[in-house]
DNA sequence: GCTTAATGATACCATATTAGTATCTTTTGT
DNA sequence: ACAAAAGATACTAATATGGTATCATTAAGC
């Protein structure tokens, strides 16, 4: 029941952070202030900005800031940059599809119970997670 | 996000068709029937002997039958077993408590998810899965 | 009582995912 | 030019999960 990972986690205080702050922020500052290793720092920085959520710049006096608005960033986002498709099977069946898939009831509820999940994940952006 | 494990998948095939034929059924034929490799189904079944979930009959002409009525059985139970405790922190902060743990809003948010989750899967029983 | 077919116990190996490191290149303000 | 930043990429380590192998113990049935 691990909802959340280690990368997001610290991808999620580094945004809320860059947040706050309203600036450019630099990765050293980030190290500093998270406590998280430096090359590791980096390197989840380096992804949000791939993707679009941060935007980097280069040079002296470089640095991340967001790209988005708080509001328009959902931590599912970030779930999705760092742990990849959220939805899943509840079927483990060896290699090949269940027979039972299209019967199975354990399936369907997990189903729903995943989707409420994503449901009240979908509610939780960076601007709420800021606001005391 | 995943919310069970192949474990307690299997085990929960292994429960629903022990309690669909109502006798004693060896590992053998979970097996078969399932199509899990034989060791691991055989330490799956051990487990859940030793958790009462199932009640072991041994030599010759033995095998496992429930201990609990279907009904008694959540897989909330099966999850804790193979997938130890259910709830986590939502803070990884390398060793130390995060210092920021009581104010902090992802954390609180995620426990409420996770509850709702919990709340759920505590009201899927056996008798719900293996009823058509 | 001996054989056989079952479980109990335990220790081990394999694989995948996640976490973390190291190194080198490119960009840009001063 | 230089320094301080990010970009890119490849590697290693730790952990969790999935799976195997082996030997001992029990009890039904002849
Ligand atoms: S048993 Fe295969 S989908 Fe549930
Ligand atoms: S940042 Fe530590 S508990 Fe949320």
């Amino acid at each position: 029941m691990k909802l959340i990972t280690r990368n997001t986690d610290y991808a999620l205080r580094a945004i809320c952070y860059i947040a706050k702050e309203n600036k450019i922020v630099t990765a050293p500052e980030l190290v500093k202030v998270l406590g998280v290793p430096r090359p590791f720092m980096r390197k989840i920085l380096q992804r949000l900005s791939k993707e679009k959520i941060l935007e980097s710049h280069k040079g002296q006096a470089g640095g991340f800031k967001l790209n988005l608005l708080p509001k328009k960033i959902s931590i599912i986002q970030i779930m999705h940059i760092f742990q990849g498709q959220t939805g899943l099977d509840g079927c483990f069946l060896k290699k090949d599809i269940c027979p039972n898939r299209g019967k199975c009831i354990l399936r369907k509820k997990i189903r729903v119970i995943e989707n409420n999940a994503l449901t009240q994940l979908r509610q939780i952006n960076i601007a709420v997670l800021i606001k005391g």
